[in-house]
DNA sequence: CGTGTTCTATTTGTCATACATAACTACATT
DNA sequence: AATGTAGTTATGTATGACAAATAGAACACG
């Protein structure tokens, strides 16, 4: 376990509060961390997802590992009832906790996909977020086709406008994502919206990786028209052929610079 | 909110713990409820995704529930975290607790699936349900076939001649949900896996809502033949059709049965 | 010697209480 | 009117005490 700079205690009076407010490079996740239980939540998430600390390995005592992160046992606790939920930890009595199996993990879970990428990501897990952005962008796309109003188209064009407009690369990013987060929504499927924890992970992964070099980012913006134009006319097919492709070209670009690094 | 019987305090001497041990008809779901805390999440999970305590509606003070509830704040707190990491809640100080919007709700989340089916799902539910049957199975079908091991396959083969061996509506369900199962790990991608949630949530669906005609429940066997042969022969394409077919065939009827109830 | 049983130590689970902190309200001050 | 300031209220955190479960030791017994 981390030994973990002392944080409670020792400060003075109330000098600059902690309030790690990651801005997040090109990815949304503001989540500032306001309460205590969620620093918690954080730091051993990120311990365990992470590898740190390994599957099967018993967490110290609650009153130890509060101790030892300067958090009270009711705050710790709380924190570890969440990354239970999430399934990263089990705790029983008179053993303790543990972490569970990778198997049991919330793969999907916002937090989860975060942490693994907090650190560059493997390869292979980049291979696996492409692969479900695969299976899920031409599906949803030829869904909202199928189902999406015309309030839903347009706040889909709005964002096919802001991409068009983009001067930056983070502004191009956001209004990516929100074409995107649009076409799920389109679905009308909220299990569907569901899954657009896995896509931003995925595109922010993106993002992060073809920063380097591309400063053609909008090279992609003719797929979206592509796209865009099908949910218009209602073409299920259509719109799952040019997702697809977008996809598809997405998907050589990400590996190579993958590889790069 | 609820009245909620009375449960803790007038409890006698220790009589027969309330341990809830639900088996559920046809699906998986033992979660026995061993912690108090863990009957809140229950208790309160269900509520809110049944729409008995509805979206932006405020919770009543910790204080206040805690005593409807009979339980401590501590467990209740803990138990409100849990539906926090779900999506379910949103609490700030002064302001309370609320529901917060479906939208921010972890809809593959395997309690929210479970709470959303424990009373018979809505039709249209059911209808979300099959289409993410349709887009993850087929797909999966296909990557497992290119990356399966023979360990793998092994235990796919397995719960197939389970299947063909089933005697009772019971025994043919937990292997038709094995076998399912072993077609997602066999992907070897942790967030198709992650999936199987919704996988399960839907098979459960169908058994219980087809179980009132089908005494000829084996009637799917042979096309898990075609995507188990599939499998084995590695040859992708063909068991993504294959458990296309499945599915395909799957929906036609379990939307009869759903219209008719 | 092996096997089943009881006991005990340890850890999580729950409770009760007190206080800290944030956010909303209303009032006061300039 | 704008701004600051104090009071109110619910969540957030800390602490200490006890209940309950259970792994593992100690033990009795075949």
């Amino acid at each position: 376990m981390p030994p973990s700079q002392p944080k409670r205690k020792p400060e003075p009076p109330s000098n600059v509060r902690p309030l790690t407010k990651r801005v997040a490079n090109g990815r949304v996740r503001p989540i500032a961390i306001r309460n205590l239980q969620g620093q918690v939540v954080q730091e051993l998430g990120r311990l365990i997802v992470n590898g740190e600390l390994e599957p099967g390995e018993g967490l110290p005592r609650e009153e130890l590992l509060a101790e030892r992160m300067n958090v009270s046992r009711t705050a710790l606790r709380e924190g570890m009832k969440v990354l239970a939920a999430k399934g990263l930890i089990e705790s029983r009595q008179k053993t303790g906790a543990r972490v569970r199996d990778t198997i049991h993990w919330n793969h999907l879970d916002a937090d989860v996909l975060a942490w693994r990428c907090a650190s560059m990501p493997t390869e292979d897990f980049v291979e696996k977020l492409v692969e479900m952005r695969e299976i899920i962008e031409p599906a949803a796309a030829a869904a909202a086709a199928r189902r999406r109003s015309d309030e839903q188209l347009a706040q889909i064009e709005a964002a096919y406008h802001a991409m068009a407009a983009a001067k930056t690369l983070d502004q191009w990013a956001e209004a990516d994502l929100a074409f995107h987060e649009g076409v799920l929504h389109a679905t009308n499927n909220e299990l569907m919206i569901s899954l657009f924890s896995v896509v931003e992970t995925a595109l922010g992964t993106y993002f992060v990786l073809s920063a380097q070099t591309a400063s053609d980012f909008r090279y992609s913006l003719p797929y979206h028209k592509k796209v865009l134009d099908a949910l218009h006319r209602r073409q299920p097919e259509v719109a799952r052929e040019a997702m697809n492709k977008m996809v598809a070209d997405s998907r050589s670009n990400i590996l190579r610079h993958a590889k790069k690094a």
